[in-house]
DNA sequence: TGCCTGATTGCCT
DNA sequence: GGCAATCAGGCAA
């Protein structure tokens, strides 16, 4: 079952704890994959110099602006994409970003995608699990409540649904500014999180 | 295991 | 012109 919108009513952080054990889908022409989130980052508007929004709506931030519920996916290090979902009403400028997925279904074609057949190196990253699951640019702005790349409940598929003792809060990942903000959150002990992360847990 | 670095490009000041 | 919400691989221990 696809998430309601009504979810992108609320706050940023409270999205990004709740985004948690929901699953990302894409049905592509080469087939459906999808993942289970285990870990992302809130960047806010207001007090959160590490947000693209922070310095006002540019040419490439516009999408953060716009209605929530839709991807931001934007283009890092020259070889890169992250993909968010823009949070806050339309005009405020917030997202989350999906930091890692858990593979849950296309787990073939994310191996053929990411060229490694590694399971939990698959989507354990930001600019990993964009590869794993096809998403492209062009996807920049598209909604997540209908069309081909949709977010799931947590009851969507046979993994566990997280407790919210489950949740680890700490900083975030590869940022300079605000680096003390505790706005990274992942499953305790996932072992499908980001590498940094699993550092962090041991 | 863990630190360090090169790759590579668009956007913003 | 500098830098960025990253990743893979090389090297030392």
């Amino acid at each position: 079952m696809i998430l309601d919108r009504s979810i992108y009513q609320k706050k940023t952080v409270t999205i990004a704890r709740e985004l948690l054990g929901t699953y990302l889908v894409h049905d592509s022409p080469e087939g459906r994959t999808a993942g289970r989130i285990v870990e992302t980052e809130a960047y806010l508007c207001r007090n959160d110099p590490a947000c693209h929004a922070h310095k006002g709506q540019t040419k490439r931030n516009a999408v953060m602006f716009g209605p929530p519920g839709h991807a931001y996916i934007y283009f890092i290090y020259g070889m890169y994409y992250c993909f968010n979902v823009v949070t806050a009403p339309e005009g405020v400028g917030e997202a989350v970003l999906v930091r890692a997925l858990e593979p849950v279904e296309g787990i073939a074609l994310m191996e053929k995608r990411r060229k490694t057949t590694q399971l939990h190196n698959l989507c354990s990253g930001p600019g990993k699990l964009v590869l794993a699951m096809g998403m492209t640019p062009q996807m920049n702005g598209w909604p997540l409540f209908e069309g081909a790349l949709t977010l799931h409940t947590k009851d969507s598929f046979a993994c566990p649904i997280p407790r919210k003792s489950d949740i680890v809060a700490t900083p975030r990942i590869g940022i300079t500014a605000a680096a003390e903000l505790p706005l990274r959150f992942y499953l305790k002990g996932n072992r499908f999180a980001s590498r940094r992360c699993i550092v962090t847990e041991s």
